[in-house]
DNA sequence: CAATCAGGTCACAAGGTCAC
DNA sequence: GTGACCTTGTGACCTGATTG
């Protein structure tokens, strides 16, 4: 019981931390707040996409739409007819077919192989995109406040709480200023597991470096207080101080391929190296954090993806 | 009940230090206030809404979600319908359910299953998530202030508060304050078993070094008391030196479910793969030593838990 | 050259196996 | 059913290729 309600405690400062960092950023700039808004946008379309989709036929579907979704959608909509762009329904025996084998036509849409995994899944993120700008569009067009912004973010969140965590709220934290709120609630928490874990406010200007942790595990890495940088917005997904951006923030963050969440390279790269197919034993909407990220291969692949991790993205960051 | 009551104790904890912040930052700004507020509002109203949902049911469901405890509860939740606050009575009849069987449906909300567990409850946060949707839809078009994203973040947290799980607290906790409690609860219980098995009270300054037992059954450890560091706190559930956490504490003390204290992996492990439920032919308050460890399997797999021995524990208490 | 990241390596732990 | 042993997967660390 402890742990869940800590978790939902971190989890609720750290979406509270995003909520502020967008009112910051949106009251300190107006310029930024746009990529945040775009990005968050995203998110939010993501988000609202699948909601739409799922409330048309179920929502909970669109509840793991929103944390990582693709797959988890895949499933869903082999079941169901109405999932609307999400091309992954092809998944739904729960079989991550990340590669075509050739006996599974059902899955052929899903992976057909480890190249094509990273492919298609982009192409799902194109669809996405294109949704996600139609729908900011129309929200722009609508209104154009810190309002949406915000409720962007929130979508977002809610849509997705872990792919908005970044390294900097979430794990960062060794910041006087900034962590001492959070600090003492995390620490007290979590007291001893890094000693260093808080989160960021966006409200303290100081902005979070990041450095690896010793002993974390896989590519998780926390972040100290060393540049006094603002953060600069979403960065790669995350979001991050400008400095870890520029300064090959996936160098520092261990954002290989993409990510930095729960998700080691290792497993990522094991899975499309060796071409692995994972299954899911339940409904392959096993929720995926960080504590149980090893208990469902399949549906931590499948976040995994659905977080954006790609081998294609390497020097694809600074494009964003 | 010895990890019941941990839990509690920390959770309690984690709440006060919750509102502490709150307050401090309400005392600072006048904005954020209402974020943590919220938030601390989400934490305290699910579980609030928990006991009291599970009163009115199965008091159970809400404990599962919280925690590991879960389990137990679930399995009192079927007998009892008067559960009080104490979500913990269930477990008059000495059997511990720590997985949902599927022919529990009084407990079904709990957990289907182990890894069920995660899904479900992301589908109450979505139902959630949709009323908080709505409400967050209401409130944008009445005002779009700051107030408005703290409901939002609420609502949001409210939808699925295990999605946003962090395991900091629970294994974190170096602190002293906290660790008092938990350390002597957790001592009192442990207390003997190798003689040289003793759990470091935050008091003490002096820490425990990790050394294997050399006749130890399975995974069996003690703790020595050889390094002279303060306590760095909980580590991998147990209270160890910062030299054992860092260097690789899990090997030296074969810290294989997060507990190093007279538990083998093989009973813990079997307990929670096959999900077998034990009972206690007496009153539940077996002293389960190493000596006598196999006579009471329901006393045995309890003290597990209540050492903090999870399934999850393996590499993660870095990440947090 | 510096910065970055894909990939290799291997200690370590989760989990399976099977004599007892 | 237990737990010693073994296999398999994980991830922290390292190396080298790639980019600018
Ligand atoms: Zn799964
Ligand atoms: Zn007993």
């Amino acid at each position: 019981m402890d742990v869940y309600q800590i978790e939902l405690e971190a989890q609720s400062q750290i979406r509270s931390q995003l909520l502020i960092d967008t009112a910051v950023k949106n009251l300190g700039q107006t310029t930024r707040p746009q990529q945040q808004a775009e990005q968050q946008q995203q998110l939010d379309d993501c988000n609202i996409a699948d909601l739409e989709a799922d409330v048309a036929q179920q929502q909970l579907e669109d509840s793991e739409s929103e944390e990582d979704d693709n797959e988890d959608e895949d499933i869903d909509a082999e079941e169901d007819e109405a999932l609307p762009e999400v091309s992954f329904d092809a998944n739904s025996d729960f079989n991550l077919h990340f590669f075509d084998t050739p006996e599974d036509s059902s899955t052929q849409g899903a992976y057909s192989e480890a190249g094509s995994l990273d492919s298609e899944p982009e192409e799902q993120q194109f669809d996405l995109e294109q949704q996600q700008l139609n729908s900011t569009a129309a929200a722009a067009a609508a209104t154009v406040g810190i309002a949406q912004e915000l409720q962007h973010c929130l979508s977002a969140i809610e849509a997705d709480p872990l792919q908005l965590l970044q390294c900097d709220s979430y794990y960062g934290a060794n910041n006087t200023a900034t962590t001492a709120i959070v600090a003492s609630a995390t620490a007290a928490a979590a007291a001893g597991a890094t000693g260093s874990v808080a989160v960021a406010t966006a409200a303290t200007a100081a902005h979070l470096s990041c450095t690896p942790l010793s002993n974390g595990g896989g590519a998780l890495y926390a972040i100290s207080s060393v540049h006094q940088f603002g953060p600069s917005g979403y960065h790669y997904g995350v979001t991050s101080c400008e400095g870890c951006k520029v300064s090959s923030a996936c160098n520092y963050l261990s954002l290989q391929f993409n990510s930095n969440i729960y998700f080691s390279q290792g497993f990522f790269r094991r899975s499309i190296q060796k071409q692995i197919e994972y299954r899911c034993l339940r409904d392959g909407k096993c929720l995926v954090i960080r504590l149980n990220r090893n208990r469902c291969q399949y549906c931590r692949f499948k976040k995994c993806l659905s977080a954006g991790m790609s081998r294609d993205c390497k020097y694809l960051q600074h494009l964003i």
